[in-house]
DNA sequence: GCCTAAGTTCAATTTTTAATGAAAATTCTG
DNA sequence: CAGAATTTTCATTAAAAATTGAACTTAGGC
């Protein structure tokens, strides 16, 4: 008979297995939750690479799966998203079959490819609505005022492109 | 007999006084949702703004509410937030009851405000927060590099928060 | 000072977004 | 290359956020 321990292939749940968060690293993910917020990233994404840069050392997927009591599906997407965008690194001793994830040496370098993916995109379809805007209120023969405005709109779009452009420069590689 | 656009009370309902949303008017709509998505501000104030950034005179409560076919709570509520961050400017005119409102003129301005309201709080909230974790870790007697980790992220926090109030400085009065 | 028009509030509802977990796919290992 | 272990996918479910609208409040006009 199996105890409420097992599933039904025999092998362990997770339960109970790993050590809930110590003190610390429940406030230091609250940290990375907030920073998280402020970029439109999920709760999820947040408290994985937080439990890893609390780490000492690399943490494998179950770990990281029975330490946060966190469905499969989310620590996948979450390591998926974090491997994505340069923000952990894959540690692979050889004899081992598991991968083991640890945060990259620079969050400065993780940040900038966040700002990359999650702002630059916008600004840059913004640049032919803002066209288009422009093209359809001149048709109309709007307000002068109002096309002054859209075309101030315009110009900024366009700087900020070109800033975001130099301050978050694509990698090199890859 | 009531006819069906009017209501008990004999009030004429909003729908179909107003034109419906120019194509100008709809994209650049689409631009300012955009831009609150980054910002983490609602479709519905986006909404607004963008209404009363393409009009070229002040419009009223009313006149909002019928040209988006939106709430009156939505409106009010939306009216409420680009008030409270400087984003728009009521004009009274002598004579009448209702107000009307226009875009403040410093759209840059307006965008200051917004992020000292939305950013900064979570920067200055977390000082205290990283204290704790790193004392935290220090009473654990966590590995060192972890507490080395830990400490960068807290020379980063009070950096980015006087970068930010610097950058960002409270208007003189109000 | 009452009455009505104008605007606000907030509980209920709708919509959107994130998390779950079982099935499918992939990847080592013997 | 079979088979088990590990990870991914994605339809379903759960949680969070935004919107609605009716009741309530406030402000002006008379």
């Amino acid at each position: 008979m199996k105890t409420p321990s097992e599933k039904s292939n025999g092998k362990p749940v997770n339960r109970k297995l790993y050590a809930p968060l110590a003190a610390h690293e429940v406030e230091l993910a609250q940290f990375f939750v907030r920073m998280a917020n402020i970029l439109g990233i999920q709760r999820s994404v947040a408290e994985i690479y937080s439990l890893l840069y609390a780490s000492p050392k690399p943490m494998e997927f179950d770990q990281i799966q029975g330490r946060l009591e966190m469905s499969k599906g989310s620590v996948s997407q979450g390591l998926k998203f974090l491997r994505d965008h340069g923000m952990i690194l894959a540690i692979k001793e050889k004899g081992t079959k598991r991968e083991r994830w640890e945060p990259t040496p620079s969050l400065a370098g993780s940040l900038v490819n966040i700002l990359r993916s999650q702002v630059l995109p916008s600004l840059e379809k913004s640049k032919p609505t803002l066209q288009n805007v422009l093209d359809f209120a001149t048709a109309r023969a709007a307000a002068p005022e109002v096309i002054e405005r859209i075309a101030r709109l315009q110009r900024w779009n366009s700087r900020a492109v070109e800033l975001s452009a130099l301050l978050l420069p694509p990698p090199a590689d890859e």
